[in-house]
DNA sequence: GTGAAAGCGCTAACAG
DNA sequence: CTGTTAGCGCTTTCAC
């Protein structure tokens, strides 16, 4: 491997003037320059990262936790921040804590170690004092974790009322929402308490399914909706995020509802897969692309060391579908 | 920050032996170690991991390439491939192509820079030349790169075959089947052949529509079926990707045909989106779990500097859907 | 404009 | 068992 070294030795000139060309700052004579040019091209010359990084004390990586990369929605999000940060010049990191002992503690380690500049944190942690005193750029996605860290979320609020509103013009008697684990700190949980409160004020019944905080896997829904048509057999409503929604249209069949005469759904998130299957799923869309966008630029500017503005919520949108 | 050389003045001992007790090598008495960890407990000492990297030029990261994050496929994949990654020290760095200029040029040129120390390849890439004597750790994921780089792949050529008997089971006489851009060199493409050849000796007509290269998003494969049911109004089979016989499910309704009995469909791959809709669709599964782990096997592997043995096509399995 | 030199923080011989 | 020393490969003053 040739080091900057070689190439001063082999252009005759310092490695100091070999770091400037290779990073195009300050004023090189042209002499220099083509032979410092020449005498990389000879030795195939390639800077190593790592030097570079110990050197600036910097990686140019950010690290984006999640609960399951392969899940719709996160592996959305993650693509999305991939591709942004790709743009400004940074590399992503992923790390899924689902089934993992204490995955996010160690990743949040490798913060503090400097493996990553900076993380966009997502996944559903139930221990947030590992984020106490990390002194280093974090931004939450989605989730509340202390005073200290910034969050990029939707417009939670506005979800469950737009998703109320949607039973509303429809007679729905009895509406049973899934919600994911509430001890698990997110502003997501806003959108069920302005949905039933909503509701209950133009009389409808609901009730509310929680879910265990790292249910991911399509089995997981499976079951909590059987109980749920099990629980209440004369629900004629469902609200809950995309893969439950998935899974009570797979089941309604069995369990005599036709959709949406019957039985409306609305799902959550509203993620591709809402789009997909024979139906298209009425859903409650959360902006990912600009959730991600907004997650990015907030964590560079932490980077940079700017304070910048307070995040605003992002706007969700009613997606049409077939079931409600 | 405090560095090594801080808590060794601290503890009152050299920074070797403070680098010793860090990585519980050597021998170190009890009385010096209890000094250096009080001594790092005092400075709440954290190890740079970018310093360490110089030293020992490795970064343990492993790089991903995919042409996208969100897919079904590729989301499970590198879901599967992080996780066996993390149990063993290894950070996954993911990178995708689709819809960017040379990403793919970009994230080999990290490996030669060092920023990571292997990469699994799985993207969908036209320019193969960019492989070329890279002469560091690279794993294929069902891709032919060139003779020097591994293939971690499912066996295809039984894939196609399982898929034909499926067919064959019923009483089709003329199947389309979609497959990817041929001039993607994967091993994928024997499933085409195999298929298409025992159909065909059978006596079915077999047609064959070709996506793009860069076909990903639920949009594209829409049009293709659109397309498909256009140009073949007679068509009784449809043999391609999980989400192109999601389309073909979603549309076949406006075309006046009822599945399975007008038209039966196989879904190449098997994802969990084969599983969610409200039926469940005829599959060739990939065993996404196996492929993930021998090429985290292979890639670690080659990073040792072994050789390790050859590399061998993994079994598909069929799943009895309500499609076919 | 360019070179010498001092780091960045850690590891690994090699003496003692 | 422990300290000394010499790197790893790049960046960055600061003289000349």
């Amino acid at each position: 491997m040739a080091s900057i070294k070689d190439v001063a030795k082999l252009a005759k000139v310092a490695p100091s003037t070999v770091s400037l060309v290779l990073n195009q700052k300050g004023y090189v004579s042209d002499i220099s320059r083509k032979k410092v040019e020449a005498a990389m091209q000879e030795l195939s010359y390639i800077p190593s990262e790592m030097a570079r990084n110990l050197s600036l004390s910097r990686t140019n990586i950010i690290g984006v936790i999640v609960p399951e990369i392969s899940h719709p929605f996160f592996g959305t999000f993650i693509h999305a921040v991939e591709a942004e940060l790709y743009g400004r010049g940074y590399k992503t990191m992923v790390c899924s804590t689902v089934q993992k002992a204490n995955a996010e503690q160690d990743f949040v380690d490798m913060l503090r170690r400097r493996t990553m500049d900076g993380i966009i944190m997502g996944a559903h942690s139930l221990e947030l004092d590992i984020y106490d005193n990390i002194n280093r750029p974090v931004v939450a996605f989605d989730r509340f974790i202390n005073d200290e860290i910034p969050i990029v979320h939707a417009d939670h609020q506005s979800g469950g009322r737009i998703a109320a509103e949607a039973f509303l013009r429809h007679a729905c008697h009895h509406i049973v929402q899934i919600i994911g684990a509430r001890k698990v700190s997110s502003p997501a949980n806003e959108h069920h308490e302005v949905f039933k409160q909503i509701l209950c004020e133009a009389g409808i019944i609901v009730d509310t399914v929680e879910m265990a905080w790292n249910a991911f896997e399509p089995i997981d829904f499976s079951q909590i909706v059987e109980n749920l048509f099990m629980e209440y057999p004369d629900v004629d409503g469902i609200f809950g995020p995309d893969l439950a929604i998935c899974s009570c249209l797979r089941l309604a069949e069995q369990y005599g509802r036709h959709i949406p005469d019957d039985l409306r759904l609305v799902a959550y998130d509203g993620t591709y897969i809402t789009r997909i299957g024979v139906r298209t799923i009425t859903a409650i869309v959360q902006p990912i692309p600009l959730l991600a966008h907004f997650a990015v630029e907030k964590i560079i500017t932490l980077i940079r060391g700017d304070v910048g503005e307070k995040l605003q919520a992002l706007s969700v949108s009613l997606q049409q579908g077939d079931t409600c």
